[in-house]
Formats: structure tokens, sequence, C-alpha cells
DNA sequence: TCCCTAAATTGTATTTATTACAAACATGGT
DNA sequence: ACCATGTTTGTAATAAATACAATTTAGGGA
């Protein structure tokens, strides 16, 4: 729970008032790995914030979405899923379990950005490479 | 139209029967390029298939994807979008305009494919590698 | 510290995409 | 041509997300 200060330091710089449901859907958001949808996050954060309306999860979520606090992430299967994680990476996914996790290799990112650095586009500026690496997970504890 | 036959020839290899829903479904995919939603294939399709009822767009595209016939695509910004090339590819894509296209990149490819056989991802067999570049289109005319 | 204003939250009502399901129909093998 | 099975249709239901007006709260300035 210390992480809390440092939440305040984020929305503050981000230029958002502390507000009780920010705070708290953001340390739920950093706490669960799992990518959670907006409906997962208002199960989590009611019990935090008893009175919670949903409508709240989906305005803060735009709004963290809007200061890059926080991205979106979509798999080709179900709905919207958030994910507090601003630092670069990928994403492992298996459609089967339809389970999601974060993925990072910095030597990759250099492969990517060297080869896009050599390679241009014909119309097109990158400026994102995001990989979604489908397969299966040899059955680790599901997240 | 004279990729009529060869669509034949896809449903049939995949088992399903030829209607002419399911043709002109798969005919006006491979027409647009513009990754379609269900419902802007609906309006397209109905064109040429007057009576047409929205669930069978849904369930046709089901059981294209379920026989790998077709491909679904999302992006972190919108509802479900589905492309006829079933051949390896990944997307550019622009947030701001919402504009989505594909990109062919064999070299990209082998390159992908070579790290991963080099290195390997604990807990995780990876079977396909995406790509989503994001950026920016330099206005050549929208799609 | 209190007040005030802008910003945030709430709750309800809607919209919109998608799915469920049962009845009617069409396809393709025999 | 017939029949069984697979497909389409239409309606109704579900579910996610949004709009909006009313209420409440945060936090800077007096």
């Amino acid at each position: 729970m210390k992480i809390v200060p440092e939440i305040i330091q984020k929305l503050t710089e981000a230029g958002l008032k502390i507000t009780p449901q920010r705070v708290a859907v953001m340390q739920t958001l950093m706490k669960l790995k799992s990518h959670p949808t907006a409906e997962e996050l208002y199960a989590e954060v009611s019990k935090t914030i008893p009175g919670l309306s949903p409508t709240t999860i989906y305005n803060t979520l735009d709004t963290f979405v809007d200061r890059g606090l926080v991205k979106r992430v979509k798999t080709d299967l179900d709905r919207m899923r958030y994910d507090a994680i601003t630092e670069h990476h990928h994403h492992l996914y298996c459609a089967i379990s339809d389970r999601m996790e974060d993925y990072f290799d910095p030597e990759l990112d250099r492969i990517l950005s060297d080869y896009f650095t050599r390679k241009k586009i014909n119309g097109f500026n990158v400026t994102d490479i995001r990989l979604q690496l489908m397969g299966d997970f040899e059955n680790k504890a599901k997240q």
C-alpha cells in the first residue's frame, strides 16, 4: 500500500484531482497483472469503495487513457482490457484460454527499432511497435 | 466477379454449404480492404442480398473464423473487424483517424521467426507473431 | 481555515453490438 | 426429386458502453 504516494504523484503530474476512486482504480490496475476489463475492475474496486458507480470506472479509465497513465489492450476474442504498465512491452496471448501476459524484451525492441529505422514504410510514419505473440501457455498456474 | 468460383472452392474445402449469403459475405470481405465491421458488412452485403438478416452476418463471420477463412482484427479503439486475408501479415494503424491497413513484410517475418527460434520464452510456446505498427498515415487519400 | 468554482462522481436512462433461440428454408448427397 | 442436415431469419434478450443532469467533492485563493 506504500504505492499510494506514487499514485498521487502520477495523478498530480497528469493534472488530475486526487479522488479515492481514482487512487483505488489505479491501485487495483497496478496490483492486478491480468489486464482486467472494466467490469472486473468494478468488482475489485467496489471492495474498497462500496458505493462506486460503474460509470466512474469508465470515466476514470477514459481519463487515464487520455493522460497516458493507462493503455487499452484488446485481443481478438473479447472486450476491452486495461493495463497500467506504460513502459514499453508486448503481450503473450493464448486464444484458447483467453489468457494474456506482459512480455518485456529490450533486445527485441532494439532489433525492431533498428529495422524500422532502416526500412521506411511508404506513406506511414511508425511511432510505436506492438507485438502480440500468439501461442500456448505451458500450464503454469493461470494468472 | 470471376472470384466467385474461387470462393466456392474455399467454402467447399472448408466443408461448408454454398449459400448466396456466404458467397456475398466472402466476396465483400475480399473486395473491401478496410477491415470492415460486421455492421459495415451488413450494409454492403445487403445491396446484393436485400432480405439479409444481421444475424446471418454474425453467424457467417463466426463460421468463417472457425474454419480459418477469415481473421478477426481488433484495435485498441473500436469494435471487432474482419479480414479475409489469411496470408500472414501485420497491420498499420493510426489511432487518430482510426484507419487500418495491411502490411506485408517477408524480411521482417524472417527476422522475427529467426529471433524466436533462438530465443525461447519461459512457459510459452509461440505459434504466431502479429505486429501492430502504430503511427500516422501521410494523408494518402484515405483507403 | 473556509469558500467557491471547476472538476468528478453518481444513477438513471439509452444506445449499440452481439448472442440466443425457435421456426422456416435451402443445400447437396442419395 | 427427396430428405436430412445445415443455414437463415426474425424477434427477443443480453451485455457493454455512453449520455446526461443532478449532486458531491477537491483543492486553490481569500
